[in-house]
DNA sequence: AATGAATGAGTTTTCATTCAT
DNA sequence: AATGAATGAAAACTCATTCAT
């Protein structure tokens, strides 16, 4: 593991657990193994560290989505979506946590990139569902509020699946799949 | 309004903006129109005062929750916990996001104190799944794991809904009730 | 006890303990049962406490040590003094440490003041000393230097004596008047 | 010199002349030709510092006395052990004044050990009064009263003497001799 | 006589960041 | 590549004191 990923590794699971503003760089430094001064090699500002956190998980989940998008039978896309989502925050939770909880740190245009990218991560969910209603696939209140719903649902997996528990990650995605079916109202 | 009020006012507000972390006791000081030496007259230290915000907040979810608990009909009754625990959500989007974000500022006894609150709370909704699965109104995986999905789900709301919005707040409510059905696997 | 004695009786107390710097308005207002408002009824600064605490116990000294000064005996002023001086920091450990031990905490003029009745105080001994030496009766090396061990040596008595230990106070003030002759070199 | 010791000088200084909780930390910054946030580069909290200098001082007279200890002759050692500590307290008046005078600052931990080495350090002279009094070299009272005056009065050199002023330290520490003998009751 | 409210200036300590080496 | 040294600004909190009631 190179240096800067063990930089990365250890941004991640300190603005996870005690979030952005509660993470200081000295904390940083020696999770890192290294003094604050060699920090500040292997990255810019600490908001920059975590821009650069939120784009490499965000772009992850952008390309896995847009894969995903490309599935016509509309309940199978939003199954897709949900499982991918689902493994994603259970596979790494503190990034995605870090995502998740952290987008009220960042200021100026580097939140508008930000924000931008989770703008067009949820376009594909928010299709998704539009498409799945007019293809009567699907029966929701308004397709915005099922989308928000959705999400939270589905996010909240990083805040408590643990691998090492009873669950397997193949049950959690099934289990959520099903309850997302359910919950927008999917033939049965 | 009292002093008082307007310390916890402008503190609820904050805290949900910007996080604990990210709220310093000046900030606090001008949204409060005080000092910052006189901010400590209304309250102990910062920590006391998100413990506070969080103890009243949960302690009137309890009450709500454990209200509902009497409801012999079980889907009724999740119906019912969805509705308040939205309905609050929307109402008091900045209270609930501090009760559900910024848990992990706190430290110590103030930390488990709170935990327990929270634990009540869930436990209410547990029993809720638990019962309806027995009485075969609804179908799940793991009742925990559903448990934390409609949590989650239902929370979310803090997070986007505006009562100035379009969406009236007894729509927000029917919808998420629905919803909620749909993902437990109630008949319909 | 008047409200104006228990002010003073927790301020002698807590310079005594923690010293002037370390003992807050507040601490002083708990202590005293009162308001830290009410405390300002009853003094006038923090510092004017210490002053009149200093005074008042000073003088007292002075008055006693004066009177003392009339003994012709030279061997007899002495012993007096040290009597008189080892019982008043046995019988008022705290308001002695205070005078000893919180000078440099007073400024000005205030200092100037109890300085100036610390060098009269001292002054009766100087001149008991050299007159001792006068006399024949003492011998010394440097008389200031006799004077000042001797004044240290029975200063200290308020920092450990307690009236509840072993030690009656009586055989205390004879044990110092016995070893304050050996010290000056008086004829056995 | 270095930065360090610049550091622990100028508090030296500063807590001797007006006290711990007399002493800011910009006082120290400033009397170290530092920014105060620098300081902190150089020493943990301020009351590390104090038990630093402490440790220091009271470890160096542990030494000292612990050689004089292996003295047989019972009257050089009780002689030894004055101009010893007259000695330290003429020449480091500020260290020992610290010493002696701010013990009550320290709090916890840090003052269970710096109380342990100063009960090491006047166990040596406990020791030497007694062995002194069984060998009828010595006549005292109490030999613990003894210790304790013979202790306070040497001391009180670092609250007075100056390598400036006409006394020479030779002259000071035997006359500290003499006295100590004549206040232990020694033969003439 | 008594006090809750108020505060400007202070406290100790930590912050993120830079830079010379 | 690495870091000790450095710092202005900020952190949370306390200070002694005043004043209207």
């Amino acid at each position: 593991m190179t240096t800067e990923e063990r930089v990365r590794e250890a941004a991640v699971r300190l603005f996870a657990e005690r979030g952005f503003h509660g993470t200081g760089i000295r904390d940083l430094a020696q999770a890192a193994g290294l003094s604050s001064a060699t920090l500040y090699h292997y990255m810019g500002t600490k908001e920059d560290l975590l821009v650069s956190i939120m784009r490499t998980s965000l772009t992850d989940l952008i390309t896995k989505a847009e894969a995903i998008a490309a599935e016509p039978d509309e309940t199978t896309r939003i199954v897709a979506l949900v499982e991918m989502h689902v493994r994603a925050h259970a596979e790494k939770p503190r990034e995605t946590a870090v995502v998740d909880g952290e987008m009220r740190a960042l200021t100026g245009e580097r939140r508008a990139e930000i924000v931008a990218l989770r703008d067009r991560y949820e376009q594909v969910w928010q299709d998704a569902i539009v498409d799945g209603v007019k293809a009567k696939k699907l029966t929701v209140g308004e397709p915005s509020v099922a989308r928000l719903a959705l999400l939270e649902m589905c996010s909240g997996v990083s805040r408590w699946y643990s691998p090492d528990g009873p669950l397997e990650l193949r049950d959690l995605t099934i289990q959520y799949g099903t309850m997302a079916l359910g919950m927008l109202g999917a033939d049965r």
